[in-house]
DNA sequence: GTCCCGGGAGCGGTTACATCA
DNA sequence: GTTGATGTAACCGCTCCCGGG
């Protein structure tokens, strides 16, 4: 395929390969100015585009050439098997170089888009920290009025219930009947089906237990913003329902 | 069977040089 | 023409593996 004689690059490093390129210890006991005489050789050291795609072609097929092949693709192109055996060392590192970098933009991805997501959930649970703080300071200012959630429930408190004019507050059957703004839950503002099996999810909660807390906060139960209060929670068996201390801690760490 | 030794091969890191902007 | 960055062939030192004694 190539004439040994065909190529320039390794002209009086070629010569000198003959007795000392199969062997490092061979080069090592030279002369200092041997050795540089050696270096200077390296002039026009590059492998042609004819031996580079011969060698690319054939480590696409095997990144470790087995003794027998090396010799065969030394011998069709015009190199030492030392030159080959170092070519495709030098492949293999920068091959592995590349993956590396690969394998990094790939996980700094997905790194960033979890680090976004995360973020966004931390302003959403402050939104709905801050709902939940402005539900509170409103009940207080009310008084008694909605202690009892299975009072609000009886009332068929919906959180969507408007007045005619458009404001959040509604009364019913006399009484105020909040409603609350979460712009961030759909265009019209108020937690739908979707949101709480969102919810569900990243406080490891199922449905159910879900649905019951989202009741608790559309209800405006002020016993949420209020730990000291949250045993009536587990009264309902609310807390039973996280499947180990893990989720409890999970499930503290978001709210904390 | 085990240990030791030498040689071969691969790898990570480095050097020397060519090329290009 | 000079310079810094980059790519690459070749080397060095080390480790691992394997076969022989």
């Amino acid at each position: 395929m190539f004439d040994a004689g065909e190529f320039s690059t390794s002209s009086s490093a070629a010569a000198l390969s003959a007795e000392c390129f199969s062997s490092s210890s061979c080069f090592s006991s030279l002369s200092s100015s041997k050795k540089k005489k050696i270096n200077n050789s390296r002039n026009t050291r590059r492998f042609s585009d004819e031996q580079i795609k011969s060698l690319e072609t054939m480590f696409e097929t095997e990144t470790k050439l087995e003794p027998r092949k090396k010799l065969q693709l030394a011998r069709e192109l015009g190199l030492q098997p030392r030159q080959v055996a170092i070519w495709f060392q030098n492949k293999r590192a920068r091959w592995k170089s590349k993956q590396l970098e690969r394998d990094y933009s790939i996980l700094k991805s997905n790194y960033d888009n979890l680090a976004s997501q995360y973020e966004s959930l931390k302003k959403e649970k402050q939104s709905l920290l801050i709902q939940l703080q402005k539900l509170n300071d409103v009940l207080q200012k009310e008084g008694g009025k909605y202690c009892c959630r299975q009072e609000i429930n009886s009332i068929g408190f919906e959180p969507d219930n408007r007045g005619d004019d458009g404001t959040k507050n509604k009364e019913i059957d006399g009484r105020p009947s909040l409603s609350f703004d979460l712009s961030e839950h759909g265009a019209n503002g108020v937690i739908s089906d979707d949101d709480s099996s969102i919810k569900a999810d990243y406080l490891g909660l199922d449905e159910g237990a879900d649905h019951h807390l989202l009741k608790m906060v559309e209800a405006g139960d002020s016993s949420l913003t209020s730990p000291e209060n949250w045993g009536c929670l587990e009264e309902d068996g609310l807390l039973d329902q996280q499947p180990n201390s893990s989720s409890y801690d999970q499930w503290w760490d978001f709210w904390s």
